[in-house]
DNA sequence: ATAAACTTTCAATAATTATTGAAAGTTTAA
DNA sequence: TTAAACTTTCAATAATTATTGAAAGTTTAT
């Protein structure tokens, strides 16, 4: 396997992966992109590398930089706008969990509170709706807490704590 | 809020939830609605209860069993078949990081390593390229380990254990 | 102020994904 | 063995989501 079809290869696993942390192929497949690439890229680069339009680029590079994860460069005497992303692992998931945490998990544990707080009548279905909606708000609440705690952890928490946590 | 208000709210939000762990909406509404149902439910109550075609339900169903998450429930004397899904929130958190895991971590896991094993040829942008995928590479499986941890964990690993790690 | 260089917007279109419903398949009871 | 009760399959269709491309918008240099 040589560079190019490395290259390929990765950017397009990546951004099929994409759907996991929830962003779309092109985004996915942009950061990629920024992600190996040793020099900001331009639009243009970008288009052309993979091969998209031009507006999808410039809505997709948006979202990223929404995202925070993208940031624009400015190239001293260039008149285009050049991109790169966030290059340290461990920030890039810190970010992409927090945003998570904020436009996903934080809505649902809401509505989760709201439901598991109706007043109880007695009946069993009702029971059941509380006691099974408070359980998942629970798990919900901890599970974002733990995000949270590993979001605001300053040094690389996951290569130092997490296999002697799991003992 | 009454009963039938707060159940709907559940249901639909747990099902647009769907998605953040990665499963569609109908397959998501289906298991919002035997998680807080007090009995079994026949395809024909599913389908009622949420507006949905037979064939939609089965497939559905299926592949909830598929997942692990729901099983069928055999009732003496009745010929239609019953399903229920798993009712502890910790064991169904188990089930879903777990296949979660098998099916779309470990596939780009396999890629990243694929990668990020090329020779390298000295250049920059090859350097970088292995560099890059090798960090990834290293993220994604620190993190598929600690799923993999809190997926064996046989006890209540979430709320015991975490607060205290994240120090 | 003008025009070239560049970016953004957004209606139209394409691609993807979910859903239906009816025919085919299966199981059970008699 | 038959037929009723039920489930599965899958081609057609609908709904959703992503992408294009060209017009409108912005910025910069002169």
């Amino acid at each position: 396997m040589n560079y190019d079809e490395a290259k390929m290869k990765f950017v397009s696993t990546w951004g099929s992966l994409g759907t996991l942390w929830g962003i779309n192929k092109a985004m996915a497949q942009i950061q990629a992109l920024l992600f190996i690439s040793t020099k900001p890229l331009s639009m243009e680069d970008v288009m052309e590398d993979l091969k998209i339009s031009r507006g999808n680029t410039s809505m997709n590079l948006r979202q990223l930089m929404d995202w925070g994860i993208v940031t624009k460069e400015i190239i001293p005497g260039e008149r285009k706008e050049y991109f790169t992303t966030e290059k340290n692992v461990q920030e890039l998931a810190r970010i992409i969990a927090k945003e998570r945490s904020r436009r996903e998990i934080q809505p649902v544990i809401k509505v989760l509170k709201e439901v598991s707080s109706i007043t109880d009548d007695g009946t069993e279905k009702t029971r059941e709706l509380i006691k099974q909606t408070k359980a998942l708000h629970d798990l919900t609440e901890t599970a974002d807490d733990m995000i949270h705690k590993m979001a605001t952890q300053k040094q690389n928490w996951i290569t130092k704590s997490v296999l002697k946590f799991m003992k």
